[in-house]
DNA sequence: ATGATCAATGGGACCGTTCCCATTATAGCC
DNA sequence: GGCTATAATGGGAACGGTCCCATTGATCAT
C-alpha cells in the first residue's frame, strides 16, 4: 500500500453543506436524528453530496458538543478466561443494537492496570461502565461513579458499592454442585479456586462451599492458588487429597471454582492417570471441550452470552434513571447442570 | 448506588488554570507532553490543582484539534475462535504500551457487520486498523485506506490490497502437518475447513493441502462447511471418510483447518467411539485442552500472542511512514509441532 | 550600548459538530 | 384583514482542548 501525498481528507459537514447548497445546520439535522424536519428535496441533495464526498460524522466532535461519546467501557479481569469471552460477545452484540461501541480493557487481574484503564476510559468520557475486575474499588472508580457514570458490576460485588450486579448465583451454583456430588455418592471433596481476594464471586463460592458441607453430609478441604506460578502447588494439593488416608473409605471428588481451574485440574488428573468418575471431577462453568475429556467432565454452566447482554441492558436502564429512583438490582442467573461421566462412580 | 442531583461535572482545563492561577495553555502543556517547558513552580501548582479538581483530559476534545484519537480499531471475524482471543490479548498489551486503546469489533464472519463496524471506526477517526475479517475488501475499507489510515491485515490477505500482513505461514503449516502425518504412517487424509471464501488463510491452507498431497505420497479429500448449521454434514463426511472402502488399506487421518474445526471433529470422533491414533487427528492451532483428549491431540501451534503484538508494532511503523517509502511486508510466523497420541498409530 | 537568541508564559483562533435562537413563508382561525 | 402557530431553514456561539503567534525578560556576543 502506497501512501499518496494528495490524500483527500475526511469531508466535513461544512463541505457537504457547501456542495449541497444548504446550511451546516441542515446537514447536522440530516445525520443527527432530525431528518424528518427537512424537506424531501433537501434530504436528497444532502444525501447525494454526502455520498459523493464520502462523508462520515466525526464522533469526537459530536461527543464534545453533544455530550455523548457513544462508548461503553468494559473492564475485564482476564479476557482469556472462557467466561469472559462469551460475556464479551453478548455485550458487544447488545451494544451494537443500540449504536454504541464497546471498549474492552483487560487488567490481567492487576489493580494498577485497572486504574490505568479507568483513567483512560474517563478520558474518552464513556457513557457507562461494565466492571469485572479486582476486588477493591479504586479512587478512579469512585470518581466515575460519583460523577454519575452508570455502572454495572459483572460477576462481582464491591463491598463499598450498592451497584447493579449481573452474575451467576454463586450460592445456588455451589449448592447444586454439592447436591450433585452427594447424590452421585461422593463424600469427601476438594474445592480448588483462583485467589478469592481477586474477586468477590470466588470468595462467595468458597464460603458457600464451607458453609454447606455439613448440610450435605459431606466433608471437604480447599486450596486457593494463582495459576500463573503455582501449578506445582496444585499438583501437590491434588496428590495429598487423593492420598489422604483419613478419608480412604470416602469416595472423593474435586470441585473446580472456574474454567481456568477445571482445565488445570483436568491436566493434573490426566497426567497422573487418574480415572475420572473413580475420582469425581466437576467444574463451575461450561467449557466447549468438557465432553471430550475421558468420560466427559461434569459442569455447571452459566448463561454467559445472556449475562453479557443483560449487563448492557441493565446499564442502559441505569443511564435512563435520571432522577435516581431506580433501586440497585442484583440479577442472578441460575447455573445449569451438565452431568457427564466424571461424576459417575463405577461399581467395584 | 444513588445518583446525586448535585454531581460535580468533570473539571476542564480552564478550571484547573483558574485554580492554579495560570493560563489554559500552560495546563495543556503540562498534560500534553510539554511539561519540561514549564517552570518547576508552575508544574507543581498545576499538579496540585488538577489533583484537587479530579481533572482528566477529554480525549475527544484533544482528538478534535490535535488530530489524534489514540484509538486503534481491530476488526475480528470471530472473537470466540481460540486464535482470536490470544491475538487480541497480545494486541491489547502492545497498544497499552503506546498509550493507545484498542477498539475490538466482532463481525461473526458477516460482511454487513464488517461494513457497519468500519463506518463506526471511521466516525471515531481511529489511527490505525487491524483487519481479520471477511474475504472481500469493502468500499468502507477502501475509503479508509485511500485516506491514509494505516492498515495491517491479520491472518488474511486481500486480493486488491498490497498491505502489511502478519500471519502464520500457512504453506509451511500445511507442509509441516503433511510431513508429520506421512512420517507417522498415515496415507489417506481428510482435510476439514470452515468456508474458504470467508478468509484467505483458509483458502491458502486448502490449496496447499491439495498441491502437496502427491509430493508427500499421500492421497486425500476435503470438506468445507459452516459450523453454525452444518454439524450433521460434518458427521456424514467423517463417517464416509472412515467407511471409504477404496482406501481401506491406507491408514487414515483427519487434518483440521483451525481450532473451531478441531473441536467439532474431536466431538464427532469421540461420540462415534473412534480410537484416536488408529485414526489420526491433527489440528492447525494449539488448544489449551488438546493434551486432555484421549491420547492427546497433535497440533500445529501459532505464536498467537506474538502475532497480536507484531500486528500493532507493524501498524505503528506504518503510521510513522509519512512519505510512503516503507514497502509492504508479509510477516509470516512458522507453526510449531506439538506431537501427541492422536497421530501415533498402534501396531496391530 | 545594541542586537540576537532563548526560556517562559499567555491569548486568540481553530478543530467538527450540536444547540439555541432567529427569520421567513404559509396556513388556519377569529 | 390581522394574529397565531407551524414548517423549514439558517447563523452564531459553544463544547474542551491544541496550535500558533506574540510578548517579556534575561543572557550572551559584538
Amino acid at each position: 500500500m502506497t501512501v499518496d501525498a494528495s490524500i483527500p481528507p475526511q469531508a466535513t459537514i461544512r463541505q457537504v453543506a457547501a456542495d449541497a447548497g444548504v446550511s451546516k445546520t441542515s446537514v447536522s439535522r440530516y445525520f443527527g436524528g432530525e431528518r424528518e424536519r427537512l424537506s424531501v428535496g433537501m434530504q436528497q441533495r444532502i444525501q447525494a453530496s454526502a455520498e459523493r464526498l464520502g462523508y462520515r460524522p466525526n464522533q469526537m466532535a459530536r461527543g464534545l458538543k453533544g455530550g455523548h461519546s457513544r462508548l461503553i467501557g468494559m473492564v475485564m479481569a482476564d479476557i482469556r478466561n472462557p467466561f469472559s469471552i462469551d460475556v464479551m460477545h453478548g455485550a458487544e452484540q447488545a451494544c451494537r443494537e443500540h449504536g454504541l461501541s464497546l471498549v474492552v480493557c483487560n487488567t490481567d487481574n492487576d489493580p494498577a492496570q485497572e486504574r490505568e484503564h479507568l483513567a483512560l476510559l474517563t478520558s474518552y468520557r464513556v457513557e457507562g461502565l461494565i466492571i469485572n475486575a479486582a476486588g477493591h474499588p479504586s479512587r478512579e472508580l469512585s470518581a466515575l461513579a460519583d460523577r454519575g457514570t452508570p455502572l454495572v458490576l459483572l460477576d462481582r460485588t464491591l463491598s463499598d458499592y450498592d451497584a447493579d450486579v449481573v452474575a451467576l448465583d454463586n450460592r445456588q451454583a455451589i449448592d447444586a454442585a454439592l447436591n450433585h456430588l452427594q447424590t452421585q455418592g461422593y463424600r469427601h471433596l476438594l474445592y480448588v479456586s483462583e485467589p478469592p481476594s481477586q474477586a468477590s464471586s470466588r470468595q462467595t463460592r468458597l464460603e458457600r462451599f464451607h458453609q454447606q458441607l455439613e448440610t450435605h453430609q459431606l466433608s471437604g478441604t480447599t486450596v486457593t492458588l494463582d495459576l500463573i506460578d503455582e501449578t506445582q502447588r496444585l499438583d501437590n494439593a491434588i496428590d495429598d487429597f487423593l492420598a489422604d488416608a483419613t478419608h480412604s473409605d470416602s469416595p472423593k471428588a474435586i470441585l473446580c471454582g472456574n474454567g481456568n481451574i477445571t482445565l488445570a485440574v483436568a491436566r493434573t488428573l490426566v497426567r497422573h492417570g487418574v480415572e475420572l468418575g473413580n475420582v469425581g471431577l466437576m467444574g463451575i462453568d461450561e467449557l466447549p471441550w468438557a465432553e471430550l475429556v475421558g468420560p466427559g467432565i461434569t459442569t455447571l454452566a452459566q448463561p454467559t452470552d445472556l449475562i453479557g447482554r443483560a449487563a448492557i441492558d441493565t446499564l442502559l436502564q441505569r443511564r435512563e434513571d435520571k432522577d435516581g429512583t431506580l433501586p440497585s438490582r442484583h440479577i442472578l442467573y441460575h447455573g445449569r447442570l451438565n452431568a457427564r461421566g466424571s461424576t459417575q462412580r463405577h461399581e467395584r
